[in-house]
DNA sequence: CTGAAAGCGCTTACAG
DNA sequence: CTGAAAGCGCTTACAG
């Protein structure tokens, strides 16, 4: 319609006859501002097609109302769907979310965290504890709301300080996910296990489930042997390469736990490619309970990560400290595991 | 380490015994600034911890170097692995990706397009042609740039705008992806069709891709029914339901085209189900190039669809525009057909 | 090469 | 209920 440039609040004080005073008021406190006056400005901002410059806004208020989130990848499902949750949620109330993945790049991630704290973001959330020192640093000296999510966090990376610095963290019982994994397997009357898992540098989740299902199966007297734990990227060709590499061992397992779906997907598609039967040579289980695994054939075993309810969770969290002050409590997000067609009895 | 207020550009300043002047500059055009003055700024921001407050910087700047995306959804891995794509190469350049999902939801569309705005994004992203007329005003009353993406935009939505105001865009040939299937289709020499596509409504890519099938079905004296097109809400369930409504057609189709992967993976999980033979008895083509779909067998026939370059190319087609001013071209990325076990001869 | 000062577009005590 | 004015933390002509 227009090609004038961007209408600012004086434009829209002048047309409707009041002081930018009001004009800011009928926008944040309406009732302070008579009833007449109010629909005087309403008109005007229509007219105008007035929209409010959030950065000046935000320099004169100290909050912007964004939260910045930093997931390692977008391109797994299962963080996809974390976001989702975030997202809606933050923007039911008002919050824009500001997202970047760093990859499983650990230096990365310190350049994306400045470049959130540079758009004066309100939060960060990051995914699990392993970060490193700078990216701590960086976050406090800036003074803005940090939470942890996906781990259920002990201690936080090389940080090495006090229980009074410890960030909140809102997340999953990584161990638990492998002790589920275990406990199953152990019952279905397996002795031989492997695990496929992502590269546990940096990345606690993976180190964590791993030493659920290590230790419980310790509590059975079974030692899980290093050489029986494969590490690989995230991808299917990481789960079908675990695969191959695991059915080399003597003794041969005949339990697999994959560190999350993907990879669980990828081992069973490479044991059919390689003809052997699943479940009755080969049981595997997964983590995440992607939608996809539910619909082939056969069903996945996995564990169910409540991702998006932990978006959301997460949103409501940071909601709450941005508006009270009042830091979340530590909060463990309830999973469980399901049983399917990639499990069962111990081949004889 | 301190829990000293944030540091500002004074503090520094006066640390380093310089004015704010020149620590702006150290910052923004450092050949300014004479070697050992940058030296002490320097010193100055990393004992303070000083990070800018991207909120002034923007108002001072007239721009905030943010540019806002909305997608129709994370949950499905297309758009995710679109907006990894913009997501780094615009970080890259230095700037933030500001994401938000409408679910589908077209008037949800307008408040998020307004809450974009009110964070003073340089530039927003929309998928598709398919927006409301408020959507275009608000755009166009703010100047902020607009580039549509997905879609090798036709003229954009109800906006009746002359070709001057047509947002550029940066997509793929949505008919071509139904007219590859068709071709595909016809060749292995079948001559009932059926269609599994998103609702229509609000969405012209999904359109676009029925229409391309049908003319070209028509160019080959074939007609194809409104009642062998099933609408069903994207997911693997709406899949399975266009499925089951297709095979109580008479005569029932005997190859389907699906408007996306999941559609068609859907659509494939429930013909093993109901144990119709693919491709034997049905041949089904899907849309996409998701990676699940080489891995599972049979292997989805399918069109790729390059989105993680098209998040690329969407994302320097902006900063060259934010910088030098000058508008993108429209541009179509290429895209092709990948033959794999779903689709075969047709039956006799 | 550097500094003093105005200005970016809002909000909010402070007065009235 | 409303307005004048200061201030949020930067940047950038303008002088020197």
């Amino acid at each position: 319609m227009n090609t004038l440039p961007r209408a600012r609040i004086s434009d829209v004080a002048t047309l409707a006859g009041v002081s930018t005073a009001t004009v800011s008021r009928a926008l944040s406190n309406p009732d302070m501002v008579k009833a007449d006056t109010r629909a005087r400005i309403r008109d005007a901002i229509a007219t105008l097609g007035y929209v409010p410059d959030g950065a000046a806004r935000a320099l004169a208020l100290g909050r912007a109302r964004m939260v910045g989130a930093i997931v390692p990848t977008l391109d797994n499902a299962i963080f996809a769907r974390a976001v989702q949750g975030l997202q809606t949620t933050l923007s039911n109330s008002g919050y824009q979310l500001l997202i970047s993945a760093h990859e499983y790049n650990l230096s990365a991630e310190i350049e994306v965290v400045r470049a959130l704290l540079e758009r004066a973001v309100d939060a960060i959330v990051l995914v699990g504890t392993d970060h490193a020192p700078q990216t701590y640093e960086l976050i406090r000296a800036s003074h803005v709301a940090l939470l942890l999510t996906w781990s259920h966090a002990e201690r936080p990376g090389a940080a090495g300080s006090g229980d009074a610095d410890t960030p909140p963290s809102i997340g999953f019982d990584n161990q638990l996910i492998g002790q589920l994994a275990a406990e199953h397997l152990l019952e279905l009357g397996h002795r031989r296990f492997g695990v496929i898992s992502g590269f546990t540098r940096h990345n606690d989740r993976a180190r964590q489930r791993i030493e659920g299902f290590r230790r419980t199966l310790a509590q059975h007297e079974i030692r899980l042997p290093d050489a029986n734990i494969i590490e690989q990227p995230f991808g299917f060709e990481g789960g079908r390469a675990g695969l191959k590499l695991l059915t080399q061992l003597r003794p041969a397992p005949s339990a697999i736990f994959c560190g999350n779906d993907v990879l669980a997907l990828g081992c069973l598609f490479e044991a059919q490619s390689a003809g052997i039967a699943v479940p009755q040579q080969l049981s595997i289980v997964g983590c995440d309970n992607l939608p996809i695994v539910s619909q082939i054939t056969p069903g996945l075993t996995t564990v169910l990560l409540p991702t998006y309810e932990l978006g959301e969770r997460v949103a409501r969290a940071l909601l709450r400290w941005l508006s009270d002050g009042v830091p979340p409590q530590r909060e463990c997000l309830p999973i469980e595991l399901i049983v399917r067609g990639t499990s069962g009895p111990a081949p004889a």
